[in-house]
DNA sequence: TTGAAAGCGCTAACAA
DNA sequence: TTGTTAGCGCTTTCAA
């Protein structure tokens, strides 16, 4: 490549001054016209651009965030990517996406190199386990935890789905159809979304006047793999009549394995799912979900993000349960 | 915050100089083992960081690429991007994301974004249109074209989709079905894509003997918007009794239009889409699609980006027809 | 109105 | 083995 064009360079090229090179490219008043004009006509015609590294060395803010995801291809994350995205371009905020998988080690790692290139704030929706190391990143960037809350031992803000209502109307709704053996699968009591659906789910089963089955009750990882896993167990087993999903990844895995099965999420498994991708209506009359409002979610993120002030808070929104078919 | 931690804050704290910090952190040899040891220590302990932008100013690489794509809704892009984050991570590749809505103004910003914290690469899909100033941005970086050509002026390599085969088949397939009025929504001429896709449509009612019905020819901005609108325009005017789409988001947005008009995609207008999501496979008993192998197209970004000699070059994947249903 | 010097954090090259 | 110096590109401060 050709060496980088700088503001030397240009200096050199015209016979003044670097200085006079700055001011003139950032348009400080004290350059006479001529020579500002001058500067940008070449400036523009060599194709000179800021270095950010030089801008960022002296402190400036580098304007990157990050977004940390378990993966980008589950709807619901696409579409909070998606919105976050479109709201970074509007502040001029670059959007470093990292995906994690839900592993801590590359959670951590993304964190760090974040860090190094002083990332102003992150979103992240934490991965299920701990690190030591990670305080440190969080205690440099402003971290949002996005949906999970994982005990970092660092208190952060969160945005978080308040879909204990939603949950219980899901058990009452299916109660109401005549089921008595609803199954669930959940994520494991290492994440605090884990921990509230299952709660939420048994306090529905309570109101339903229905006792609780362990065999029906499923929970581990929050993968589309797991659902799928598990609700081809509950499928084969023959037990449950129903199913509730407390997961989006495990949503999407669960409802593959029905349809695999060839069973209509309306049919002999009753099926509700966990947020609303687009294609749920279009399934086999429309399947039944817990709705998660993504977009107002990722406009909080970068509201928080926008803020110098970081207030530690929780922000919830409602999840409503969707009926269809 | 609290002041930044740098090697000359730990050399302080140590009472040493800062450049055997600085090697003791590198790992270079000439550091007596206690010392580097003390050293790591307590850098770890304070949290320490390398600092990026002064990486960069010094001219290491920054491993930061950009992508460019119209959204991440899109299961095509969503697919896309998450391989190629996928294989970032493995490289140790920071990659990221700006969604420009197929917008030429927001396509240049992020490339102009991208030339000044000197990314080593960058995958784009090209939005429709020109611009003059984009070109400086192009030759800054190692630039590779996805699925679109826009001819910018300066060579770039490119990754395609073969889709002439797979198109002339879907023609193929519906005229053996006994479907004489097909209709087809695609891209504009201002891509490459839209360019080639109607060529090849336009083949196969050839090569199944049946003229080409101006009515039935839609193209426009490859938008679902615009895919939406067209595909209610031909369900309105009862003509058509079969829809091919020449784009990804058109694809989804006529097939919105038909679930919309309660139309099961391969019922009175038969529908084929492009691009493969995996709820194709689960509406009305399967959607028929040209299916574009996306993994591929992703790795081979990834590959391509990893070479330090970037040939000018186009690399072609073959798309095929899935019929479902 | 223009220029020279210094420093942001880091490492290569040289000096001790 | 350790330390000093210089310079990457930029802007702030001070001097001309």
């Amino acid at each position: 490549m050709s060496p980088r064009v700088t503001i030397k360079s240009i200096a050199k090229d015209l016979g003044i001054s670097h200085m006079t090179v700055s001011r003139a490219l950032s348009n400080h008043p004290n350059v006479l016209k001529e020579t500002r004009e001058a500067i940008q006509e070449h400036a523009r015609k060599v194709g000179y651009v800021k270095s950010a590294a030089a801008k960022a060395m002296r402190g400036d803010e580098t304007r990157i965030v990050g977004l940390l995801l378990p993966n980008i291809v589950n709807e619901f994350y696409a579409r909070f990517a998606n919105t976050m995205a479109l709201a970074c371009e509007e502040q001029s905020l670059q959007l470093i996406i990292h995906l994690t998988g839900d592993d801590i080690a590359a959670e951590e790692k993304a964190l760090q190199r974040l860090h190094e290139i002083q990332a102003q704030g992150v979103v992240m929706v934490p991965a299920p386990g701990h690190s030591e190391t990670e305080l440190t990143h969080l205690r440099a960037m402003s971290v949002i935890q996005l949906i999970r809350q994982s005990d970092t031992g660092e208190a952060t803000p969160s945005i978080l789905v308040n879909d204990r209502t939603a949950l219980k109307n899901a058990v009452a709704h299916l109660a109401a159809e005549g089921h008595k053996n609803i199954a669930f699968i959940g994520a494991d009591s290492r994440l605090s979304s884990g921990r509230s659906r299952l709660a939420a789910f048994r306090a529905g089963l309570a109101s339903a006047g229905i006792q609780e089955e362990p065999m029906l009750v499923c929970t581990g990882p929050p993968s589309a793999e797991m659902g799928l896993k598990q609700a081809k167990r509950l499928i084969e087993q023959k037990k449950a009549t129903a199913l509730i999903c407390g997961g989006f990844e495990i949503s999407n895995g669960a409802l593959n394995a029905l349809m695999d099965a060839g069973l209509s999420p309306s049919g002999p498994m009753a099926f509700v799912g966990y947020g609303d991708p687009s294609f749920y209506s279009w399934i086999g009359g429309g399947v039944s979900t817990i709705s998660v409002p993504v977009e107002s979610l990722a406009y909080k993120a970068v509201e928080l993000l926008g803020q110098a002030a970081f207030e530690i808070q929780e922000h919830r929104f409602d999840a409503v349960l969707l009926v269809r078919s």
